[in-house]
DNA sequence: GGTTTTTTTTGACAAAGGTCAAAAAGGGAT
DNA sequence: ATCCCTTTTTGACCTTTGTCAAAAAAAACC
């Protein structure tokens, strides 16, 4: 549990009540390589934290699987459009190795919204920081060239190439998978 | 003033409290078409709301302006990182027609967190429709193709195509203008 | 250690989209 | 209407990336 409140501290200090609601709360897990946090077409009801592991959403567009995100330690985990909405998922969630991890009920979290401003406070604040990557992203993904994109993640994300099968790479990346075998052979 | 509040009650009802509070921070500019809201290097500090207009935000890449995002009517528009971070903007946020603007400080809005849990809630909620939005785009222009992205386009907002010049179009899309010109021939 | 099975690389070719240059079409002003 | 200036379209060609198929390499299994 001290991992996600080491984490929780750097986006916004909580006093021990408003910790202990949280401790409370959250739920631990641990799941195996390949198993299935959230499948599409169900909602998701949960936001995860990730203490240990690692974790990839994806979904199918034409026979193919595009994986559009990874998550590792420290980062928070859910399919945020059905988390908020509500409605089921059009996205796969699947562990890429033996995990372990805190999970709280979207209504457990709002209920402490309601109980401590603090931790709704901390929830805004996370929020913009993972705006602001996912702009960063965007921004990447739609301006770059495929070759730009590879080297943008050996410079940022380094931790993804030793962690992830080649083709799931290229699918984030939004290249195929000869592609990226071939921009690897040149450098 | 009236339409700032109608919008933000889609959000999140508020207190006449927290409403008036809203009202008095408020401020309403008036700026021409071509005019900027902020250059870059400069650090963002408003959040804006557009009650009458049109907007685009770009950013200078290799001598040419990479439009990222439009806003219209009932738009929040800020440049998102610099106004977070408090760093200086790597965005130009510019003035496609006149425009009339209600903004507000980082410092006044922080000022009203705190007063109003209320407050922070409707922006807690706006952040995630914001976030479910840019996730929709990301998906959208790294996964499809050259002219499903503007049929995308002209699908959900076609508004953009009837007030933009179709160069910005095309550096929002992430295609060359010759190439949207070609897509738009042959439908 | 040898045999499957999966992942990555390579080759040949095709398709999508970019670039450069020039022509055409619009939009104001006078 | 005419001139000037901006925006959009068209043509020829080039570059990047994708696709299909097969080989090579690596990993997992017995």
């Amino acid at each position: 549990m001290d991992k996600l409140f080491r984490h929780l501290r750097d986006y916004h200090p909580l006093t021990p009540q408003a910790e202990q609601a949280l401790a409370d709360e959250f739920e631990e897990i641990t799941l195996g390589k390949n198993e299935f946090l959230l499948q599409e077409g169900k909602t998701c009801r949960h936001l995860y934290f990730l203490e240990q592991g690692a974790i990839r959403g994806y979904y199918n567009l034409e026979e193919k699987e595009i994986t559009h995100w990874f998550a590792f330690e420290n980062d928070f985990v859910t399919s945020f459009h059905s988390f908020i909405t509500q409605e089921p998922s059009v996205e796969n969630i699947q562990l890429l190795e033996g995990s372990v991890l805190r999970k709280i009920s979207k209504e457990k979290l709002t209920a402490l919204f309601n109980r401590f401003h603090e931790i709704e406070r901390l929830v805004r604040i996370a929020y913009e920081k993972y705006y602001i990557r996912l702009e960063e992203r965007y921004v990447n993904s739609q301006f770059r060239s495929a070759s730009e994109r590879y080297e943008n993640l050996l410079e940022h994300t380094p931790h993804i190439i030793e962690r992830v099968p080649l083709g799931q790479i290229s699918s984030y990346l939004g290249i195929s998978q000869e592609t990226l075998s071939r921009i690897r052979a040149k450098t």
